[in-house]
DNA sequence: TTGCTAATTAGCAATTGATGCAGATAAGGT
DNA sequence: ACCTTATCTGCATCAATTGCTAATTAGCAA
């Protein structure tokens, strides 16, 4: 995602105004590696700006998503996570903690059994125990 | 997922009964390929046994998982879909029919970005098109 | 067979995440 | 400053799933 300036032009070149709610979920999106839900960026923006309505995080992650500057992945916590990295990357959710982290995968693995069948995009989804949780399992 | 006949011992064996509404599921299930849904279950149920519930659809469906019989995936779709192959393997999911199909990955991908992880489990989800839905659009 | 009892079913309420809608408000070009 | 149009907020709605409970029934035992 681009930063928070170049994001005001270009809501503003694209027929988009640049409100003050939305510069705010502009700042907090912005180098946030946290996949954040809606809601969690909800509650962030309420801290800074009391009064700012959810239906308006959910516009504005649609908006952005849209112009292709954040992506929404699924990870079975049961709501959509925002991810202002596009990169080409897939995800690690640790069973412990429900934190998601950016993993990096060099090369497309071998498939079978998908004969007639032309793949656009794949995502990984690795589940398992971050760091700080597996040290909290081993001091118990 | 074992075979109806299968299946009816060891939910007796778990002090879990054997209706006729599990029956049919078990019969739904056995084999079935399609990734279903809990509502297309329910109506291919319904066309079988009218009046059966969706809330007892969920129910087994969940005994079912709970056993290791099936797992439940999500692919993005909204709903939860039902496996009875629980066999390690991935999906790869057409973007113009929705239909989900089986695929085999040979070995792991060597990742980036994943120090102090340890994967316990990976789920890869492949999107694109079927061939099916590749000749259609050709065919337009 | 018959009876007992715990498991199950069906129906409906409640929950959650997300989207539809509309009147009040404000951005931003003129 | 003014006007047009996008946006904001609050609330209704929706879809998928789970919670709850009275009525039913499977399966064991007498
Ligand atoms: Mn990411
Ligand atoms: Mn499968
Ligand atoms: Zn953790
Ligand atoms: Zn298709």
């Amino acid at each position: 995602m681009r930063s928070p300036e170049e994001l005001t032009v270009a809501f503003r070149s694209a027929g988009l105004k640049v409100t003050p709610q939305r510069q705010l979920l502009f700042r907090l999106l912005h180098d946030n590696s946290s996949h954040p839900t809606a809601d969690s960026l909800h509650s962030a923006a309420t801290a800074v700006m009391p009064g700012i309505s959810l239906r308006t995080v959910y516009q504005t992650l649609t908006d952005l998503a849209e112009m292709g500057e954040l992506q929404s992945i699924e990870v079975g916590s049961g709501s959509l996570r925002f991810d202002p990295n596009v990169s080409d990357h897939h995800h690690a959710v640790c069973d412990g903690c429900g934190d998601v982290h950016d993993v990096y995968v060099s090369k497309a693995p071998v498939l079978r059994g998908l004969d007639d069948f032309s793949v656009s995009d794949a995502h990984i989804v690795y589940r398992g125990q971050c760091g700080a949780c597996s040290a909290l399992v081993a001091t118990k």
